[in-house]
DNA sequence: GCAACGATTTGACTTATGTCACGAGCGATG
DNA sequence: CATCGCTCGTGACATAAGTCAAATCGTTGC
């Protein structure tokens, strides 16, 4: 990428804006230009990424329900959104924070991982502008075309856009038609590399789905309602990244998992920071289970749903989940 | 430290109006308070550190200059501080993009050290605030009173200070009277623990000095006019971390350096990032000799600067510098 | 060579933000 | 319990920043 010069004057006047304090009005008359062109640079810039504003998630970490989760759980980090009247609307307010949080965990350099659903489209719709040259983004799961456009390489391409990361895609399906072509395709050199890969990524976000009729698999036709409904009956819970999980968060060795391409859970169980973001209420026991699976190390929840975990795992005498394996 | 509940409010106040985009008067409503109020807040909320704004420096080594210097000493990033008419002040400059560019190479949980002189609290005193928790700042210095105040403990503090870091300051003279009691001193359990952690440091902020009366080490009483005057004779060239070198960057086992307690210069060496940060022209010689002793993994320096050690460097025919050990 | 287009820039205006003197609240003190 | 001294919050004003239609610039295609 040719570096244009209106990249440069952007550049300078954010520098000279941002980092020595001087007013618009004075930048302009610096770099000889107008005021409102400076407004403009500066909005560009931020966009951009050359300039970040982040905000501390602390306020919603700082919290004795958080400090309990994470004992009881054994989750590092637990991100409380409040439901009290003076708070935003939790179901905006989730994406934000854990957009935030997500950011503040990438380092320099990291290998990123994000799966995909209504939740992490969310997030990425408002990831902040960032300026993660070095980091890499890659897909977690195949493509499937969802009624809403949220196919897992778009999740992937616009965080990485926004965070002017390095996106890593990858064709495939997310489900097939035959086991037997799965396996095929799985076995093709593109695909089990960037597979492969997956377990060396630092950090990874995700959510966990449900298995109603109105769950993210059903309504993009990955499986029909009723086909879901008899994995329900054979233990299904939830869904992490597009492949089902029974009550304890285990792989199960159903057709459609079978018919999957997407991450290996033992590779995502690697990772050392998982971030799972539940908005619905209606999530419990997909969440419940995505715990126990060991798939959050760090969680994006509401004070409700926090609420709800303490005591199943209190009444059920849960121990903590175990840490990444990595 | 108590959480207050100012904090909270100046934080869900940042949050509402940089996270989520409100303005100042949305804000001040959805809190109940007063705009005023929220302005107020929000100006505490950059100070403290919760909310971070940054630029990228990339303006800096995006410049053919910059990579030239790269590559021929073998430095892993160098900044060039333009001097064209267009640019600022250089010597306002260069601070504000030295604590920039340091800030971008904090990682989270990394322990820092800070070295000491004029240069260096040019650079504590325009460091941007930021949320650090879970980063050290170590001195590595002893300490000496100097006319204006710069005292290596001040430096780490101030610097600890803005990024919510934690500062290690070790109470120790720079220089003593005898060399016994130096050694005596380096050998007591707090100092030699310090020193011995000075290795681990991820990254390294300093200046290097030079030998003329009006240096930094004659000003603040170290070393009288004429000793220095005779060091130069004896091969000194520069100053690092308090510490005489030669011209290859080489310590000097001279009187004043055995009698200084300092970090050990094979230590610093040992650092994998070491930012040095060059101001005054006049620092050339010094400048060479702390490349060539392998001081130098990040530098900041002006144009003209730059052109110079390149000139000198192929002159010479120079290699690359090595890298830290670590 | 010039018309047509898109991108950039600007002046003039609107809107948002920063500031400051003042007053309310509150804990410490005699 | 009155008074002091402090911090915190506010209204009103001054100032800075955002916006948009119109003008300008530079490129491309004919």
């Amino acid at each position: 990428m040719p570096i244009r010069n209106t990249d440069q004057i952007m550049h300078k006047a954010a520098w000279l804006y941002y980092s020595h304090g001087l007013r618009q009005d004075e930048v302009a008359q610096k770099l000889e230009i107008s005021r409102a062109s400076v407004a403009t640079y500066l909005r560009r810039a931020r966009e951009t990424g050359i300039v970040n504003i982040t905000t501390s998630t602390e306020l919603f970490t700082d919290d004795v329900l958080a400090r309990e989760l994470e004992d009881a759980t054994g989750v590092t980090a637990a991100w409380i959104v409040p439901e009290d009247r003076q708070a935003m609307d939790p179901t905006a307010e989730m994406p934000v924070l854990a957009a935030s949080a997500f950011l503040e965990l990438i380092n320099k350099g990291d290998r990123v991982g994000v799966a995909w659903g209504r939740t992490v489209y969310h997030i990425a719709d408002v990831m902040p502008f960032a300026d993660l040259r070095g980091v890499t983004v890659v897909q977690l799961c195949g493509n499937l075309g969802a009624p809403y456009s949220y196919r897992p390489d778009q999740c992937t391409t616009e965080i990485a856009r926004r965070l002017n990361a390095e996106g890593i895609n990858f064709y495939a399906p997310l489900v097939l038609s035959s086991e037997r072509l799965a396996e095929e395709l799985r076995g093709e050199p593109v695909i089990r590399e960037q597979l492969s890969t997956i377990a060396d990524c630092h950090l990874a976000l995700y959510s966990v789905g449900g298995i109603e009729d109105d769950s993210h698999l059903v309504k993009c036709g990955a499986l029909s309602a009723s086909e879901m409904h008899r994995m329900g009956e054979e233990g299904a819970v939830g869904v992490i990244a597009g492949q089902l999980i029974d009550g304890d968060g285990q792989w199960i060795n159903c057709a459609h998992n079978r018919r999957c391409i997407s991450a290996d859970l033992d590779s995502i169980r690697a990772i050392s920071k998982r971030m799972l973001v539940v908005q619905e209420d209606s999530k419990f026991e997909p969440l419940m289970a995505a715990l126990k699976g060991g798939f959050a190390s760090h969680l994006v929840v509401t004070t409700s749903m926090a609420r709800r975990v303490m005591d199943r795992w209190r009444r059920d005498g849960l121990g903590k989940v175990h840490a990444a394996t990595a």
